[in-house]
RNA sequence: GGGCCGGUAGCUCAGUUGGUUAGAGCACACCCUUGAUAAGGGUGGGGUCGAAAGUUCGAGUCUUUCUCGGCCCA
């Protein structure tokens, strides 16, 4: 008795998938085959699905988040694709600002180089060289994740072309007048001598100097308040002569205080808010003090107040201004202004005429605009006000606190904010914000929370600072005319130096004359060329402009934005507002946005807290179809959780989903024979094999829903559980009897080849976006005369396949199975059986059930030598299993009595 | 500190408009198989739904507070 009588499955697909060796040969294939360019000429003329590029900023490895994000990006244009549209991806990168400016700086501190030494010529192709090889470092390492896209003509914020379309873009905020020069409080690093973006503000613990001081009223219109004094409470006593008003909240209670403690105040009366009279009088150690009146914070109105430094020569009026930001958190409930120091005190008090001014310069020293203190650095100035205010006697207390403090996240010096010149965006003038919040309720958002997170921002955002003291970046096309102070608004200067750009980049702007940006029209010493550069945000905000725009593969606007949640803030909302601002609509017909990848706890990644994974490790210990895994079955709405166990169990299911393949492909014994679906003889095929096109044709309904919503975790999950429940578990067992013992030509035989024809076909094209080398690797083996499983397209499968009746049918024998196995499973655990083929079933069931179950073999479906069914009235199904009487056939293991019968058994014997 | 989002078995996820003993797969345990074999099958044990209070005849599902975590802002 050989093996030989039996079709034992055979292929040369291994069970050991060895990815990390295996994948980057694919990757090689892929290269060689150039599978780019055969996608884009396999689907010439057809529907575009674009989705653009966040750029990544070219600078470090890539980590989890960007490998999320890029692997997201792929699965969902792999799926476009397969869904029978040309669907294009063009990576880009973000090379401009700060960051790289600091590794080009820590570079020259290194070598002792001083920077203001260096041309800024010369300083900016370093920058540009580094850049230039980060992305060749990412490029190789998205590649790797198995993203397809155009990694020869990606895109770059330093291109010449970019810089030249940066250019005519700003020059279409200047010519529409929205673009406008302000003087404002912004925030400021005195080391880095530059303001920063908000995205280069870190917020740390930081130890303040702390006041209490007061301000004589000098006139009310409640006479309650006259002869008082106002107490003010801040952290940033530097800022006490630049103040120009105090603020109070109209609903809150004040009360007036007569202190009787020794000291400076004895006797004088003073002013804070009731709420906070507890806490004041305990910081400021009060110990003997009468409360006078009580009074509603409205009675302020239109009450002046004298300076501390009156008698120093600070003469001017200080009046009280109404404000809602004034709370009973902390402090007094009446709030010192500074316009030229806070964003709450330049609205306040632009809103009353009191104008911001130039109060301390790049550096941090007082500038002549500030008495007794010019040429003083502010975070030296404390003190001296300090004393000052004692001298004056208008110092209540002082002390010290710790609190978060903004930080440039480069330096981790400690910030100001200071009034200085800069370039804004106006989100009224021409109506941006309400043009950007009609193009957000135009947008689908995936989550759709997204949306009102998006909207929620726009809604409250300031006016958009587009300008940056530095110098790694696209210079601001700006001349101002000497005489008048009039903005030069001229296109034909805008296009001139466009086009000089577009030739040979930005950086002539720093070196060449400015007659040569101005052209004839106008005289270059009659102008000033401004030195400030474009801020970054803008740079990639524009990247519709000079990618989607420009590329005649491409389609504006794009189909899908696709970020991490923190883009709200970040691109999307800066693509939003430059795409509303120039083209009155967004940039893109969708946004999806993920969450953050976090370790297995639900905690941020972090080197203190040593739970750090990076892609390389994954990449290296499973290979990135593992990767890939963890993104598709991954709820990308909330953070992704990852650390080495879920990673191992994602393993194993790629396991489980790879020998279902393999399972598939030894029947076949590779030899693939793709099936007609719509030619399909529903009648010929046994009840079984309609219950599996029955299920197909369910399952693939579910996924084209789950995919028109992005919905890729129950996606997988559902292509998963097909896998172990439906196939492995069941039919794959079920049908191992019929594959391995019944003739190859039998008819019973070939319809279930037939299925597992249409099972491999369906599983690999369902699985090649999420598994793009594994399925890749299967279906090189299947096909020598096709290219690429990615240039296939989805199969479409004929509604004959759905059979609702057959489905509740075998739901109710699956039922009866079940009962079966409990009962089979008893006489294994008591060791009368073994395997289920030593087993005889007595199956008893309701009358109700015969119509139903009379032509169903349950020996087949419960994989037993043989089963009986006994219908008796209205009873509940029960099996009892007995052990199989008879000899076991030695070709198909079943146990009978008489001389097995089957073609291929009996044959043997003869 | 403020805004937003989230916390369902060890893990990844389902849980329709509040309604019978909260589901699936994986993992785990035990058993079987040795003709998918570093595979395959069967059975089974695990959650009271982050915590507390409330609304309701009834709450994982609504409200409030707290807590933990994440993002954004200050």
């Amino acid at each position: 008795m050989t093996k030989a009588q039996i079709n034992l499955p055979k292929t040369a697909f291994s069970m050991k998938a060895n990815l990390p060796i295996r994948e980057p040969e694919i990757l090689e294939y892929w290269k060689k085959i150039n599978l780019y360019a055969e996608l884009r000429d396999a689907s010439k003329g057809k529907e575009k699905f674009v989705l653009h590029d966040g750029p990544p900023y070219a600078n470090g490895n890539i980590h989890m988040g960007t490998a999320l994000n890029k692997i997201l990006k792929d699965i969902i244009v792999k799926f476009h694709q397969m869904d029978g549209k040309d669907s294009i991806y063009v990576p880009g990168w973000d090379c401009h600002g700060l960051p790289i400016e600091w590794k080009i700086e820590e570079q020259y501190k290194k070598n002792k180089k001083n920077k203001n030494e260096v041309p800024i010529v010369e300083f900016r192709k370093e920058c540009r060289t580094f850049a230039e090889k980060w992305i060749e470092v990412h490029k190789s390492q998205f590649k790797r994740l198995g993203v397809v896209g155009d990694w020869e003509n990606y895109y770059s914020t330093m291109s010449f072309d970019a810089e030249a379309q940066i250019v005519r873009e700003l020059g279409k905020f200047l010519k529409e007048g929205s673009l406008y020069r302000g003087f404002k409080p912004v925030l400021w690093s005195t080391v880095e001598k530059t303001a920063l973006a908000d995205a280069e503000v870190e917020y740390q613990d930081h130890k303040s100097d702390t006041i209490f001081t007061s301000f004589k009223v000098k006139s009310s219109n409640f006479k309650d308040l006259v002869g008082c004094e106002i107490i003010i409470w801040t952290t940033t006593p530097w800022t006490i002569p630049a103040n120009k008003a105090l603020a109070y909240n109209e609903s809150l209670d004040y009360v007036v205080l007569e202190i009787n403690d020794a000291g400076d105040f004895k006797n004088r009366k003073i002013v804070v808010a009731d709420a906070l009279l507890d806490s004041v009088v305990k910081e400021c150690e009060l110990k003997k003090y009468r409360k006078i009146k009580t009074f509603k914070g409205k009675e302020f109105k239109s009450t002046i107040c004298s300076h501390p430094f009156l008698n120093l020569g600070y003469d001017h009026d200080i009046p009280m201004l109404e404000a809602r930001f004034v709370t009973t958190e902390q402090g007094t409930g009446i709030v010192h202004c500074a316009p030229s120091h806070g964003p709450d005190d330049f609205n306040l008090c632009l809103n009353n005429d009191i104008k911001a001014i130039e109060t301390v310069d790049g550096d941090g020293k007082y500038t002549k605009n500030v008495k007794l203190f010019e040429g003083i650095h502010i975070f030296k100035a404390n003190p001296i006000v300090i004393e000052k205010l004692k001298e004056q006697k208008n110092l209540l207390f002082n002390g010290e606190l710790v609190h978060s403090y903004p930080h440039s996240w480069r330096s981790k010096a400690p910030l100001v904010h200071r009034a200085t010149p800069q370039w804004f965006i106006s989100m009224e003038s021409h109506k941006l914000r309400d043009k950007a919040l009609k193009a957000i309720d135009e947008t689908n958002f995936y989550p759709t929370k997204g949306k009102e997170r998006l909207k929620s921002m726009i809604e409250t955002r300031p006016d958009w600072c587009v300008s940056r003291q530095r110098v790694w970046g696209v210079p601001l096309p700006i001349f101002i005319n000497k005489q008048t102070k009039e903005i030069l608004v001229d296109d034909d200067v805008t296009e001139n130096i466009a086009s000089i750009y577009e030739k040979e980049g930005s950086d002539c702007w720093f070196s060449d004359d400015p007659q040569r940006f101005l052209g004839s029209k106008y005289k270059a010493n009659e102008f000033e060329k401004l030195s400030d550069i474009v801020e970054v945000w803008f740079d990639s905000g524009s990247t519709h402009s000079f990618v989607l725009e420009k590329r005649n593969d491409l389609k504006w606007p794009a189909s899908m934005y696709l970020e991490g949640s923190d883009q709200h803030r970040g691109w999307f909302h800066s693509s939003l507002l430059e795409s509303c601002g120039t083209r009155g609509r967004a940039p893109f017909e969708s946004i999806l946005s993920h969450g953050f990848v976090v370790d297995g706890k639900g905690l941020k990644m972090s080197k203190s807290l040593g739970n750090v994974i990076a892609p390389d490790d994954i990449l290296k210990k499973y290979g990135a179809d593992i990767l890939r895994i963890w993104v598709a079955s991954s709820n990308y709405a909330e953070d992704l959780r990852i650390d080495y166990s879920i990673l191992d169990q994602h393993a194993e299911s790629y396991r489980k989903i790879r020998n279902t393949f393999r399972y598939l492909l030894g029947n076949i014994n590779d030899n693939f024979e793709s099936p007609n679906l719509d030619k399909v003889d529903l009648e010929e095929l046994p009840e079984l094999e309609q219950l599996m096109l029955h299920k197909i044709y369910i399952l693939n309904d579910n996924f084209k829903r789950y995919f028109k919503n992005y919905d890729f975790h129950n996606l997988y999950k559902e292509l998963l559980n097909f896998c172990t429940v439906d196939l492995s578990a069941f039919y794959f067992d079920i049908r191992k009897d019929n594959l391995y013992c019944d003739p190859i030509d039998s008819k019973k035989r070939k319809s279930t080849i037939l299925l597992l024809n249409i099972i491999l076909n369906s599983l690999l094209k369902w699985f090649a976006p999420i598994l793009s080398f594994t399925t890749e690797e299967i279906f090189k083996l299947l096909f020598k005369d096709k290219k690429s499983i990615h240039l296939e397209k989805f199969l479409e499968f004929p509604d004959k396949f759905k059979n609702q009746k057959l489905s509740e049918k075998w739901f109710e024998l699956v039922k009866i199975r079940n009962v079966c196995n409990i009962s089979i499973e008893e006489k294994r655990a008591s060791k009368d059986i073994g395997s289920s083929l030593e087993a005889d079933l007595e199956i008893q069931m309701s009358e109700k059930l015969k119509n139903l179950t009379e032509k169903t073999d349950f020996s087949e479906l419960c994989i037993t030598s043989k089963a009986e069914v006994i219908y008796k009235d209205d009873i509940e199904t029960t099996a009892i299993t007995t052990k199989a009487k008879g000899s076991k056939c030695s070709i198909c293991w079943k146990i009978k009595e008489t001389a097995c019968d089957r073609a291929n058994c009996a044959a043997n014997k003869a």
